[in-house]
DNA sequence: GTCTATAAGGAGATAGAC
DNA sequence: GTCTATCTCCTTATAGAC
């Protein structure tokens, strides 16, 4: 089987509460964690260092208590970093299911899908981080990287529909035109950091620049 | 300082020797190695697993040798890191020391960059590759990062020339087309893969198609 | 839930024989 | 130039007290 829709031995998640604070004996205000807020904070020290070079001791710190406390919380290394490419492909695959991602001609999907990318690259933005890294190394990221190219494969196809159709210049090569725009979408996470003013306006312009050229002529 | 020329403790490079092969004792074919060849089996293992994923045992088994006989022929693991990362460094400064990357209009100067970057990422590809992977963990990854942002600031300060020249749309923003600019260019390493025919049309392609647009209306 | 202590193994790197 | 053996440190992960 090739590209499995669940990844390899998921358990069920738990229980999600907001991370908060309480008081100490010593009076210093420790915050209280639980499994989804602890992601939170090994995805952003993944992302700093990448996750091979990241270590249990690395993130504990980050969380403000021990390595055993942290063990304490989650149940290793490698599921921290299933739990966190599973959200980013939830992500990426909910597009797919959205109305306007199935209906009408292949260019309007298209640019829908390709909007829509945008949003959610920016609002998951350390999750789908981490996807975009994986190489491959383990089962977990195998299954993400298969998952990935299954999603790619989706937007490769509707390319060629659209050239097929008509609504696409036909000098383009699809699958060429495919991989640029993959790649233009989501280099997006280099650069893009959340909370800067304009950000709404910036999925309508990815998707007028990969229309229109990221150089138009005057 | 910022973003020095040299890297931090850069040894003179080695004479380079090509990689042959002589008839060990028992009979099998072992190859000679020198530093070149050694650097070039280590990248494309890095790239593979990752650099930090990557161990010293991987490097020696993928050359054939033992670690100890890889420790003859390098010095270490971050080493060759700096190596691989300055060959890439040094293809794509070297674009910017070109003749038509320094005259005529901005615009023109902009196109024979991207171009030519384009030729230098195919046929450097190891090596860019994992140039664009570094994230800075070290006194090494931290000058790369910060000469590869200051080749792209100079693509960024030359597609703003462009806009007040008034040769590209001025619509355009100039930082996010820069940004999308270099993240369309970059994105080939992810799928380019020497040795197809057609490829000495790549450069040309994927100039139109970020002027003129990935995805141009019929 | 958090801690100290520790197990068990893998990492980068070196010594020294052949 | 290559090897076996080894050093030292760091890694993931667990045991068990409080």
């Amino acid at each position: 089987m090739a590209a499995p829709i669940e990844p390899p031995a998921e358990p069920p998640r738990g229980a999600v509460r907001q991370t908060r604070r309480v008081r100490g004996t010593t009076g210093e205000r420790r915050p209280v964690y639980d499994a989804q807020s602890l992601l939170a904070v090994a995805v952003a020290e993944f992302n700093t260092r990448g996750y091979d070079a990241t270590s249990m001791e690395d993130l504990s710190r980050a969380a403000g208590i021990t390595k055993s406390s942290f063990y304490h919380h989650v149940s290793g290394k490698e599921e921290l970093l299933r739990a966190a490419l599973a959200r980013a492909l939830d992500g990426l695959f909910g597009i797919l299911d959205e109305p306007a991602s199935q209906a009408g001609p292949a260019l309007g999907r298209l640019q829908h899908i390709i909007g829509r990318q945008v949003e959610v690259l920016t609002t998951e933005l350390p999750y789908v981080t981490l996807l975009l890294r994986v190489r491959g190394n383990t089962e977990v990221e195998r299954w993400a990287v298969a998952r990935r190219r299954a999603f790619d494969a989706t937007l490769a196809s509707l390319v060629a529909e659209a050239v097929e159709d008509g609504q696409v210049a036909a000098g383009v090569e699809p699958w060429l035109a495919a991989r640029l725009l993959s790649g233009t979408v989501n280099s997006i996470i280099e650069w893009y950091r959340p909370g800067r003013p304009g950000s709404e306006l910036l999925p309508g312009q990815v998707v007028r620049m990969v229309s229109e050229g990221i150089l138009p002529p005057a």
